[in-house]
DNA sequence: TTAGGTGCAAATGATTTGCAATAAT
DNA sequence: ATTATTGCAAATCATTTGCACCTAA
């Protein structure tokens, strides 16, 4: 994905720290935490974590991504694309992605019955991945 | 709702702290912060925030509360009963329960899909509730 | 050049921990 | 009497703020 001409489109100044950080987490796919995304752009040049924290809120502020809390008390933050949800486990802590979700009937009811204008959901599952379950934990 | 029973189930002590923190939750009947509950508590007697803090970390592994974010930086609690999703108000802040979810053939899709066993799952919608739209917010 | 971006130090806010004192059973 | 619970002080963790310096456009 070309990070310098979606930064450029948002009127944001081109930085490394700002193509790294979008890269690493194109590459991750999937939430990274603060402090993950500052220990792996450290080992690569200098960054400091108040401008890994600034930089996630611009970023977040334009649209381009998306902050979500798994109840850990520290916020995660993924590429804000498609309606998608994911699959916590609650052991290994691994998150997949879902999608196709199909909560539009749900909102549109919610629209009808108590006059509430949804803009966005969050729909999180949280359980025992597939291998989590044969170790019974 | 007869908490002092609830307690005794448990095995966790009868106090005056944790009554009146159950008593709070239940009249307020919305997610309240851990803010809130240490002020209105403290005005009725007193107790350490340390006190409220431990208080819900032990009611909610107990599964007699739950813990929410809703992405404010901080958590929020309400009694542990069936099944329901909130719809957040992202101009005035007020928080409506919403039942009713429907969740259950999508967990069902989920496991014989992706074989992950969901023990549990979040929904949240944010939007504009009937008053907020009104004033174009 | 100049507004926006960054680094460093220090502040804030939510939550946790250690330990001694206290209260519930 | 015994163990869980509480209070107080201090620590920790995630995140923010102020301000001077720097750099992309």
């Amino acid at each position: 994905m070309d990070f310098t001409k979606l930064l450029n489109k948002h009127d944001l100044k081109i930085t490394q720290a700002r193509i790294s950080l979008l890269e690493l987490i194109e590459k991750e796919n999937k939430p990274l935490d603060s402090q993950f995304l500052i220990d792996t752009l450290k080992q690569k040049f200098k960054v400091d974590k108040v401008t890994i924290f600034r930089i996630l809120n611009v970023l977040t502020e334009h649209g381009i991504l998306r902050k979500l809390e798994f109840g850990e008390g520290k916020a995660r933050y993924e590429l804000n694309t498609e309606d998608h949800h994911h699959l916590i486990c609650q052991s290994c802590g691994n998150i997949e992605d879902i999608s196709d979700c199909n909560i539009e009937a749900l909102e549109k009811e919610i629209k009808q019955k108590k006059h509430f204008l949804v803009k966005l959901h969050t729909l999180e599952f949280y359980g025992l991945c597939k291998d989590c379950q044969k170790k019974s934990n």
